[in-house]
DNA sequence: TTTTCCTTGTGAACGCGTGCACAAGTTCCG
DNA sequence: CGGAACTTGTGCACGCGTTCACAAGGAAAA
């Protein structure tokens, strides 16, 4: 029963890239993890490595490191992964398609058991393992499989009406990828990812230094960034 | 020759969501935009707005707002999408198909001309309607379309790979979909998208919430946020 | 046991981003 | 022509997140 104390948002978003790092240690082998190694893995500093784990508890050892083993447990733990949350997918075109095949889902914990369409030549039949549901039957696949998350990769004109569906069944947890603003409740948690908008902010620095040099040389800004978004 | 000044990097990556919200109002009609409104088309609040647009230069009028068409126009300039760029994509997998598949990235400028994989069966024939080409074609293929932005959907293991024939080959803007951490040079532009580690972080709400409320009652948290990383 | 070396955990300073609140400027109505 | 209504542009204050820098703690060597 250690419920820690808030824990930044800043910080929350950065915890799943350092179970990602911690991959790269075998399970069950005891190993130890320094916050400078663990930082190259997370692509992040150390400082902030430390700072982020310590709102967790105080699970280093000082002079040594972490032991990578518990330190997932703990990670694990506080992200709730210990659960599996089934997710259900709205829109089978391409993206939807590609999603609910996406095999990093279900590894991490997120396994896409259902998905829904209005094309009646995919309701019923089941895509890649998947099987298709009709918008109607939303509420009670929802139920049945007890789904807490939803993905909208609907055609941007549909994306309201499924996010609307989806809350009404019970979904407390959404991730769209339409090029719109969604309108859920409150209490409902959505996060927004728009693959169009996030080449455009790559498009203003490549013509930021276009413009700086003549136009080639490719002298230049920062380095490297990841993306996320952060709560709509 | 208005080169503006510094832009900070937050609003840089508001700038896209201002634009995408403008596509409320039809191209070449006169029609005024309070920052109120375009607050609501984009998600974010107006007083954000009214700073982001006051980087760009002063292009409001006080006590009517803004015009639509001429701020999409200076928008649209302040990133460069005047311009096409000419987009690969590396891996040709699920994701890879759908991204390059994905009619918002030419509607936005960014047509994808060329995509890449090892698989032989691929390599030489057009995959809906975008042509396959070996990895060792890659030089030859930014060259001749002139390339400076490139996709990275292929499986973990051979991310870095791709990143580093891509930065060989001259692209200086990379968005990356694979899970780990990639190094790049100084001067190149790359952003990661992690699906997987976006959901972790709404399961890590969802966490909570079970936690705090018994078990069911969706009482709960914030409202929305809109994702989309930052530099790697 | 004492010393040396190493790494965590964190207090504190700094800087960026956000949001408030209001002055400045524009239009419209009387 | 005066005033009311409205909306931008921005100075300023606040808060969060990042980073520094170091004390605290632990292991290993002497």
């Amino acid at each position: 029963m250690s419920s820690i104390g808030r824990i930044p948002e800043a910080s929350v978003a950065r915890l799943p890239l350092y179970l990602r790092g911690l991959d790269a240690f075998p399970v069950g082998v005891t190993a130890t993890v320094s916050s400078e190694e663990l930082a190259a893995l997370a692509g992040v500093n150390a400082a902030k490595v430390r700072k982020d784990l310590s709102y967790l508890g105080t699970y280093g050892t000082r002079g040594v490191g972490y032991d990578a083993d518990f330190l997932r447990f703990e990670i694990s733990r506080a992200l709730g992964v210990a659960n599996t949350w089934p997710i259900v997918v709205c829109g089978m075109g391409n993206l939807g398609r590609a999603l609910a095949n996406h095999s990093g889902f279900s590894e991490r914990g997120f396994p896409v058991v259902a998905a829904i369409d209005t094309d009646p030549d995919k309701v019923g039949v089941e895509i890649d393992g998947i099987p298709v549901y009709a918008p109607s039957a939303l509420a009670s696949v929802v139920t049945e499989h007890e789904i807490a998350v939803g993905i909208i990769a609907t055609p941007p004109e549909a994306a309201q009406g499924a996010a609307d569906r989806l809350v009404d069944a019970g979904v407390v947890s959404i991730m769209s990828f339409a090029p719109i603003v969604l309108t859920v409740p409150n209490g409902v948690d959505l996060r927004a990812v728009d693959l169009a908008t996030e080449l455009q902010i790559l498009g203003f620095h490549l013509h930021r230094d276009r413009l700086a040099n003549g136009a080639h040389a490719t002298a230049g800004r920062e380095q490297n960034l990841s993306v996320g978004q952060g709560p709509v």
